[in-house]
DNA sequence: CATGAATGAGCGTTCATTCAT
DNA sequence: TATGAATGAACGCTCATTCAT
């Protein structure tokens, strides 16, 4: 059992912190989220609280990349378990990151801009992890489930795919996530599933 | 029509600036893409030289984005013209960016960085534009060649598809391209083709 | 006579707090010894408990300086006043300081950072204290075994070459101590001493 | 024949640049010396300009640096040259030095709080460079001129000598530098010095 | 006696841009 | 057409210190 080394004010601070930093992202972009504009969205009497309870602007970036990543796997990975054949669990991981990005939009906004912040910083591409699909998919390959095409390809397109939502429903706030992840699930059947 | 007041000196220089620009921004991403680097890349005595054939960063990073585009849209356009199906224009422009991409990678590169770090600073998610790619979807439907999908969710799972391939090629540089294009052809061939 | 009000377990934590204090000085400098860093070396939760037991950076500074200088004076006092001659004294004095800083690395290096270090902040400068040093020289010049020559600058001058020691112990800390002693008891005795 | 790559204007701004932070040192310590003080003492508009014309702060003390030490090494140079003698060189060398310490208070004040800043800061002992002056003692000792002692010792002890002037003069602007460089003079011949 | 939390001022540095030739 | 010089605002971060318990 996990013993945590953090009091509870010092928890509760972070969290706002923490959910002032997404909502800032979420609304105005990685570029803008500075400490002073954290603060002030936070209600922060100085910029000085944020490095007291982060050792930095990366490790405040890490925490909110950790946060968000740990509520998409609660939502997401029941959910893909609970399946028990491969074309299930792939199609309940597109409706799960979808349905995710539709009911928490700010963290999952602030998510993709932070990877993206980081890619257009360092120059390293830093896309983002795929390995738990393309291990679905070669199961689907292996137990005859679907057909023969290049596991990397096919889940980096899938994670694309989903990925992308959050960025049109800023675009369009009534976008119907439920008919758009019908959509990516008719899709991505019909090019994984083994002919008949 | 509108003729340029650019004198040959001018563009030329224009030239240089943009060539620098664009390869800084594939190398070192766009967030370390500033003036003074852009004029140490170019050759340049000062970054008051960016600044005079410039209006502002605004208005290079519009003519990077405008020169890259019209690279790929001569690139790709006479492909799928050539082609006669929906189902023809389709690949032809999968492999037609793809291929691109593969031979023009700082261009390519950099345009999506920059279109990237737009958004993070924005706020405004600046996707690409994908009238072209669901003209061609709805003619497919139209002419039965294809089945019934919504054209805006496909368009928009294609173009993010082949967008990635950038990404993927500066962690691999020696990724096969034309393997990469032939997966992604069956892939959307497979998702979108009417059923027999 | 005044009676400390101060508890052993307050003296206990000065103490502790004066050694890490000491050492880090000694290893890194005194720019480096902030609060934060005193902390993390004596290892206390919190910078809270410097403050407690000193009343700001001031205070304890000047106990760190109060606390080595007791010890050089217990360790060359007593073979000062040993010698009858002040011939002897002087030579007790050099070589007592100079095996002190080499017995004592760390104290004599942090008394001597933070005197350089007092000196560099308020543009006031605070040279050791040579009234000891002018006395025996003048004792010397009284009774003959010293030639005539400036009594304040000769002392500054010795106490100048035995300040040194530390900083070349740090580069070198091999140094023989004994032999820089003896070459520099010869140097100052042929200095000092009446013609024959 | 060297050419500068520096302009005209940019010289003088560097130049004073230099001179306000010279006796910005002299005056309140290295410790005060920031950018802002600097700005201000040098009646600039903004921080920037230093920025501007030094890669940085390094730069700034580096520049310093070498200013004060060329300026020092012409006045002392000449003069050690013209003597003949061992004897009569180590006498050039305590005279300059002192004397210029006394001529040009500012920017001697300066050279030193800067070392020994930079001693305190990184932990390392930079001491002052005595090659020069052990090159002089050697030459006294193959010559005769000079008794057998350590010459390393010797140097060390010489240079400690001579840089405490600045300090003294701190404490006591009207100190005789003159009576002051005869002591010292007086004191090495006897320290140094062959047997009769 | 001890401590986690909070604070505001200041640091050097970077930025795109404008001024004056 | 070109250029060196200058600019002020903003950045993340560190500092010794104080508050409340």
């Amino acid at each position: 059992m996990q013993v945590t080394a953090r009091s509870v004010t010092s928890t509760a601070r972070r969290a706002q912190i923490l959910d002032a930093t997404i909502a800032l992202v979420a609304e105005e972009g990685f570029g803008k989220a500075t400490f002073a504009r954290i603060a002030e969205k936070a209600g922060l009497s100085s910029t000085r609280l944020i490095s007291y309870h982060f050792a930095g602007k990366d490790d405040l970036v890490t925490a909110l990349v950790d946060h968000v990543i740990t509520g998409i796997g609660e939502h997401v990975g029941g959910r893909v378990m609970a399946e028990t054949t491969a074309r299930g669990r792939l199609r309940a991981y597109i409706e799960g990151v979808v349905t995710y990005a539709d009911a928490h939009r700010a963290p999952m906004s602030a998510l993709l801009q932070v990877a993206m912040s980081a890619t257009a910083d360092g120059g390293t591409s830093a896309p983002s992890d795929t390995s738990h699909l393309e291990r679905i998919l070669e199961d689907g390959q292996r137990q005859g489930e679907m057909r023969d095409f290049d596991a990397g390809v096919m889940a980096t397109t899938v994670q694309r795919a989903v990925e992308v939502v959050p960025f049109r429903l800023q675009a369009e706030p009534d976008l119907d996530c439920t008919a758009y992840a019908a959509e990516l699930i008719e899709l991505f059947d019909r090019a994984t599933r083994a002919d008949a």
